[in-house]
RNA sequence: GCACCUGUAGCUCAGGGGACAGAGCACCGGAUUCCUAAUCCGGGUGCCGCAGGUUCGAAUCCUGCCAGGUGCACCA
């Protein structure tokens, strides 16, 4: 559909006198499918021709003639209505998606630049809870999608492995600590202490301190707290990595906070070099008043570096390593602030790629009464709500479908969608409430209703055999496609090819905007229209010609829903 | 106090300056001799938070106000 668009601005530029380009970009989707597949607002043109738009639109629908794509173009008051010839545009596609498969619908637009992608970086020692679901699935979204547009992508999990909690936690855990328990169920028992130390020093404030000062030492590399909290960190980090593999995610790198360690002294040397690291109170601060940002503490007054700190080192250092064209940072909104202060620094200090960092905030996951928080324990475990929700997908499946060999895996694939979709379908600045209920709802836009259709179309074509594809030779399919296209005729069958036509729209879109939910709303209107088609016409049943239409069409549908589904993370039983 | 985000149907939310503002859930009724009924069909809902402004045209852009959320110096 790409081409169709771009063939139609060709055509109308210069009659528009404006750029193709130009052109394109006032392109719109008509509301209703009779009235064409792209519409031209003939408004843009009413002061340059001194004509109404209406007079315009009829003048140009008598100028342009049909060829290639283009079917006709009709005026419709004063909107330029564009029809695309339907049997070629599905002669097209299907070929294209029987031909492409798994990569129908990728494009190379990002070859030979590099984007990073930060997401996820759960805090160690910490258990993983539906608060980090969000950064972690939009962010492998984001990666998949990127690649999916031909860019190197290199996912970094910027792990919380170092700061003032992890004094709290060896203090916690050489007061109360038992090796055993923390063999046994490491991040649930340092999560406990967690809580416990803060309930302690509530009523005891001086433990803060005495963690403040574990810190210190920590720092200074003392050597009884470092290897505590290596422990820490390497058994959290095989739990995290363990969820990482059932959920299918994985990153290119893994260097947390305390990698930067080392090199937190250059950062503030040159911030010093540069003028904008000034003494406050004993503590150094970067003053950013006159950029109409609050100003923030580069370093405390006990000498030790901030969180700033170290994400402008990071910052520094992966563009060092990847000259990356894009840097990501897929991070709750309430870090706003840190991150406009953090470019502006970066620019400050002289590096022009610091235009390239964005922000990529989301909104909380909150309860009804408030804010989850791990300090006082109230959170919710990811794996209490996968555990919940696979469980949820197989009783489902036992009821539906009790023959199903493997139920176990289609399950996983079911439970498991249902909450990454769940999180990626609505526009991620909005906060969500959690609520068990419409978690585990399986009903209405969900994944599993993306994946129904795909499986009910991989049981008809598992009726059908795969001969049918046997007949397109590569190389000339997209022609000898043509006379079997021109049985698509019915109003369901046209509006699937024109949706699978706009995949890679769509892709981009998500992609540019840095939203997921554009995809994933683009899937739940393909499987609606695929059901709709499902109730209408018949595919096994159906005659000759009409039949290997269908089922070349139904094989088109089956890729973007497979595609589509895989760009978000989550993966299409052929049964379910 | 200041800054940022959000406000659309009973609920959860789509909506790319453009044609009569759309889905899902919930509620009621219907469809299975036929490819998986996790489906489909029918039934009705809106001062698009409020008030101004820009525009041929605003749910969409701008300003102000209201409501909720989030942040604002030694946490990350």
């Amino acid at each position: 559909m790409l081409n169709f668009k771009k063939e139609i601005a060709k055509v109308l530029a210069p009659l528009a006198g404006m750029s193709p380009a130009e052109t394109e970009s006032y392109l719109e989707i008509p509301p209703e499918p009779e009235m064409g597949e792209y519409a031209f607002p003939c408004f843009v043109l009413a002061r340059r021709f001194k004509q109404s738009p209406k007079d315009i639109s009829a003048a140009l629908a008598r100028q342009i003639k049909p060829g290639g794509l283009l079917e006709k173009t009709i005026s419709s008051g004063p909107y330029l209505n564009f029809y695309v010839r339907r049997p070629a545009l599905a002669a097209g596609v299907l070929s294209a998606a029987l031909e492409k498969g798994e990569n129908y619908g990728f494009l190379s637009d990002g070859e030979g630049q590099t984007v990073l992608i930060d997401y996820s970086a759960p805090n160690i020692a910490k258990p993983f809870s539906v608060g980090h679901l969000r950064s972690t699935v939009i962010g492998n979204a984001l990666y998949r999608l990127y690649k999916s547009l031909g860019y190197r992508v290199v996912g970094i999990n910027h792990l919380g492995d170092w700061g003032t909690q992890f004094g709290k936690l060896i203090v916690a855990f050489q007061r109360w600590g038992e090796q055993a328990l923390l063999e046994k169920e490491p991040v649930q028992y340092l999560f406990q202490l967690y809580v416990r130390f803060h309930k302690e020093a509530e009523a005891n404030p001086e433990l803060d301190e005495e963690a403040r000062l574990k810190f210190r030492e920590l720092e200074k590399g003392d050597p009884e707290a470092l290897e505590i909290w290596q422990r820490f960190r390497k058994l959290s980090l095989d739990e995290f990595q363990r969820l990482y593999n059932f959920m299918g995610i994985s990153f290119d790198s893994y260097l947390g906070e305390s990698f930067y360690n080392d090199m937190l002294e250059e950062t503030i040397r040159l911030a010093r070099e540069k003028g904008l690291a000034k003494e406050s109170e004993g503590a150094l601060v970067a003053d950013l008043e006159p950029y109409g940002l609050p100003s923030c503490l580069l370093q405390k007054k006990d000498g030790a570096a901030l969180y700033i700190t170290r994400d402008l080192t990071a910052a520094i250092y992966r563009y060092e390593k990847y000259r990356f064209s894009k840097l990501f940072y897929v991070v709750g909104s309430e870090q706003t602030l840190h991150f406009k202060q953090m470019f502006k620094i970066l620019e400050l200090m002289g590096f022009p790629w610091a235009k390239n960092c964005v922000h990529v905030p989301f909104g909380l996951i909150r309860f009804k009464d408030g804010r989850m928080s791990t300090r006082e324990g109230n959170v919710i475990f990811l794996e209490d709500v996968l555990d919940r929700s696979i469980k949820l997908a197989h009783s489902i499946i036992q009821e539906k479908n009790p023959d199903l060999e493997d139920k176990e895996s289609a399950a996983r694939a079911v439970g498991l969608g249902a909450v990454i979709f769940g999180d990626l379908l609505n526009d991620r600045i909005k906060d969500v409430e959690f609520d068990w209920d419409s978690v585990l709802d399986f009903s209405g836009e969900t994944a599993p209703y993306v994946q129904y259709a795909h499986a009910r179309i991989c049981s008809i074509l598992r009726r059908a055999g795969t001969d049918f594809t046997g007949n397109f030779s590569p190389g000339k399919t997209a022609f000898s496609f043509l006379p079997l296209a021109e049985n698509l005729t019915a109003p369901e069958e046209e509006q699937l090819i024109i949706t699978i036509s706009r995949f890679s729209e769509q892709i981009k879109r998500a992609a540019e905007e840095l939203k997921p939910s554009i995809l994933a709303h683009y899937l739940v209107v393909l499987a609606r229209e695929f059901n709709k088609f499902y109730h209408a016409c018949p595919v096994l049943t159906a005659e000759g010609n009409s039949k290997t239409a269908r089922l070349l069409l139904i094989q088109g549908v089956r890729t973007v829903l497979s595609n589509g589904l895989s760009l978000l993370g989550i993966s299409a039983p052929e049964e379910m």
